[in-house]
DNA sequence: TTAAACTCTACTATTTTTATAGAATTTATA
DNA sequence: TATAAATTCTATAAAAATAGTAGAGTTTAA
């Protein structure tokens, strides 16, 4: 499941992407728009801001933009920022990979393989959602 | 990510399902083959046990042994069992299912469309992965 | 200089996860 | 029938993760 934070960032994405281009949204406005709590959102924007997704303007009139087309942002983006690894274990994670402490060898991890498969292919149904594609709807 | 419940209860029965037919097995047994605390492995299995799973034999000699083929179980019932849902949101859920509560109306939802996408796409691929196929690797 | 915004760090409360403890019950068999 | 060996059940506790709050600091426009 997602948690808060990463559900937040999505719709804040979101109301990001539905602005007219130039435009800076005031973290208030977004917060209410979405129905975030400020102070909270004021995390989750930073780290979006950290992970290369919006830009930021400073000082009075200053706020939050996106900094890649909606196209350009997917699910499995903001998961991994958020929600770290895809894989459903450490041992079977491209991005977030840990050998199993409880498994002798890792070619011995009975679990590995298959979550591997489960991996490929819910990153690949990730990858094929994007900030774009949830506007639309 | 899987729990370590998820991940001990899979590696349980991967156990089970590697025994003779007729074969019982104690939860000390399967605790020290697969580097299980016993005491949290005794849970699990009453969790499996309940889910119908597994079946067992009480007093002496007793011991737990699966109740259908390893082809019967798959990734996707044991995740639910004890992780819940496969959806990343409760609105997107199948088995799981809870409206948003800060989407004024469900079909508002901007997040549900494109995560029960994902939930399709998951849920065929962990129903593809049974006890029986990871026995085999 | 001031107001309005982002930035940053620390803290707190809650919930979930990961166990552990121990008594009760069941069953085989000596 | 007593005992040992196992499952069953409920309660509790410790640790980690999540969700959110507080407040001071910095930047910028006017």
């Amino acid at each position: 499941m997602l948690s808060q934070k990463t559900k937040y960032a999505l719709k804040a994405l979101l109301y990001l992407a539905e602005q007219d281009a130039n435009h800076i949204s005031k973290t208030i406005e977004i917060a209410e728009a979405a129905s975030i709590p400020k102070k909270f959102l004021e995390q989750i924007l930073l780290d979006l801001k950290r992970g290369h997704f919006v830009g930021s303007k400073q000082g009075k009139f200053g706020g939050y933009y996106l900094l890649k087309s909606g196209n350009d942002i997917t699910l499995a983006e903001i998961h991994r920022l958020f929600d770290g690894a895809i894989a459903l274990l450490p041992c079977a994670s491209l991005n977030f990979y840990e050998p199993c402490s409880d498994c002798k060898t890792e070619s011995e991890c009975s679990l590995r393989h298959g979550l591997m498969i489960i991996r490929d292919e819910t990153l690949k149904a990730m990858q094929g959602i994007t900030i774009a594609s949830l506007v639309k709807k």
